[in-house]
RNA sequence: GGCCCGUUCGUCUAUCGGUUAGGACGCCAGGUUUUCAACCUGGAAAGACGAGUUCGAUUCUCGUACGGGCUACCA
């Protein structure tokens, strides 16, 4: 192994929200790097200028910040270095290992239309491989890398293991286009090479490119980088993600109230095991992450498994932090965000909340009762539980409620009390007493909403509601 | 069509030749309970198929089937 330091890259195109799949490959290139103290890049691969928007790259960068996947140094825009590009297709070029070809776009395309009409190969063999300099036309030209056709290929990749290609089976592909502009096959060599990029992790996708790009990288006598091509992320269905399987940009799962804690748990999980570890925090990602708990198969995505790891953290997580989380989903999603009194509030009866939520809008769900306000207006469930029966219940309880000292015992002896004196159980009074403080029917325990609320908002709900 | 990759409970996965094939999510049943959630106990649930190697295959090899990827002057 090289004793250079690791450096890993994401390199997404801009052509639109960072998708599911792709923030998976970046946690999992960041992981490793994190995990070897090494380097994450995070490289912008626009050459593309008719697909590529700015608009595409700020969100993939808001994905990413969301996701806390930091990269190290300057994002790099890969259409910016097309200078550098062009000089490594030329120095090809120059050393013999490419060549100028002046076949037609239609020429080639004609080609292979016939190939293919005769079930031949479509492997295109420019006749201008080994032409002589002065039979050149004076025409426009691409660069094409100058392939082996004898021998074998073979990629060493940490997921899939060694993969075999025969090199006849290896086109000449374009380096540098006929406007002069690089493709992508070149770019990628050319830039992760001189960004240093020591390990390449991304989608197996890419696991024929390697191929051809490993000629690039021996013609130019750069060291290869360790290959690690890992299976994608296939929908519900078990084909491959989609639109119509909605929920694809990461920051949907944000503005649904995914904790970033909990999706990187969920996506490490994805296609990565330690052992049988499944919830984790992202420190112990970083210490256990490794190419060798990479799986070899496809996986498909489950909401169900990530309601359980959310909830799983949102119960984890320290109060203050889920207040934070809170007004930062409040914002993200365009509402209103909380007073400073709500949020105190939201701090002192967090304890009793975030048991109970899988996602934040379900946690801002349980907290009704300290969002709302008087006069409280019961929903239909809560008003129906307020009869004149219950009503008279809470009529005896809460002048008790008065001067008995603010602690979950005491409170909870009273309203058994006032129970059995009404010959009920105490399960009698908790539903009419949820409806008077929450106006709902599903809250945090009744005796956990009065000592968050305290003494006077509990009186003055419970006589509201009383009338 | 050609090349490449994959295939363990419904889903995510453990297993690195010898296990009653383990865990998690979900599901079902029961328990607890102050609604929801949570929690506790129990349960159903898997090696695609066929050969071969071996004393012994989920594990190694080959074939078949199925799924996926690539096959652009896209990335």
């Amino acid at each position: 192994m090289p004793s250079r330091p690791v450096v890993t890259r994401f390199a997404p195109s801009p052509t639109g929200y960072l998708h599911i799949g792709g923030a998976r490959t970046a946690l999992f290139n960041w992981l490793f790097a994190r995990h070897h103290g090494g380097e994450f890049q995070l490289r912008i691969e626009d050459t593309d200028r008719a697909r590529s928007t700015p608009e595409a790259t700020a969100a993939i960068l808001r994905g990413m910040d969301w996701l806390g996947l930091d990269h190290d140094g300057d994002v790099v825009s890969q259409f910016a270095r097309a200078d550098r590009h062009a000089e490594v297709a030329h120095q090809m070029l120059d050393a013999g290992h490419a060549y100028k070809c002046f076949s037609t776009q239609e020429e080639i395309a004609a080609f292979r239309d016939a190939a293919k009409a005769d079930g031949k190969s479509t492997l295109f063999l420019s006749p201008w491989r080994d032409a002589a300099a002065d039979s050149h036309p004076d025409a426009p030209y691409v660069i094409r890398m100058k392939a082996p056709r004898d021998g074998q290929t073979v990629i060493d990749d940490q997921v899939q293991g060694p993969v075999k290609f025969e090199n006849k089976l290896l086109d000449d592909m374009i380096c540098l286009r006929s406007d002069g502009t690089p493709t992508y096959m070149l770019a990628v060599v050319v830039d992760d090479h001189d960004m240093g990029v020591t390990h390449v992790i991304r989608g197996d996708d890419h696991l024929n490119n390697a191929a051809r790009q490993t000629l690039v990288y021996t013609a130019m006598g750069w060291d290869v980088p360790v290959w690690a091509h890992i299976p994608l992320i296939h929908g519900p269905d078990g084909k491959k993600l989609s639109k119509r399987h909605g929920a694809l940009g990461v920051e949907e799962y944000q503005a649904m109230g995914y904790p970033a804690e909990a999706m990187r748990n969920y996506l490490a999980r994805l296609g990565w095991s330690h052992g049988n570890d499944e919830f984790f925090t992202t420190a112990q990602a970083i210490a256990w992450f490794g190419l060798d708990g990479i799986g070899k198969s496809p996986s498909r995505f489950d909401f169900k498994k990530l309601d359980n790891i959310s909830g799983q953290h949102i119960a984890a997580l320290e109060d203050q932090a889920l207040v934070d989380q809170i007004g930062a989903f409040l914002a993200v999603t365009g509402q209103p965000v909380l007073s400073d009194e709500q949020n105190k509030l939201m701090l002192r009866g967090m304890y009793c909340l975030k048991e109970r939520a899988k996602t934040i809008p379900l946690l801002i769900e349980k907290a009704e009762f300290i969002l709302t306000s008087r006069p409280i207006a019961p929903d239909e469930k809560a008003a129906k539980l307020l009869d004149s029966v219950s009503r008279g219940i809470l009529n005896q309880l809460t002048p008790l409620l008065q001067d008995v000292s603010w602690t979950r015992d005491t409170l909870e002896q009273v309203a058994t009390e006032v129970a059995e004196a009404n010959d009920a159980k105490f399960g009698k009074i908790a539903g009419p007493l949820r409806a008077a403080l929450a106006g709902r029917t599903t809250t945090p325990s009744v005796f956990d909403m009065m000592l968050v609320i305290g003494r006077e908002e509990t009186i003055a709900r419970l006589t509201d509601a009383i009338g």
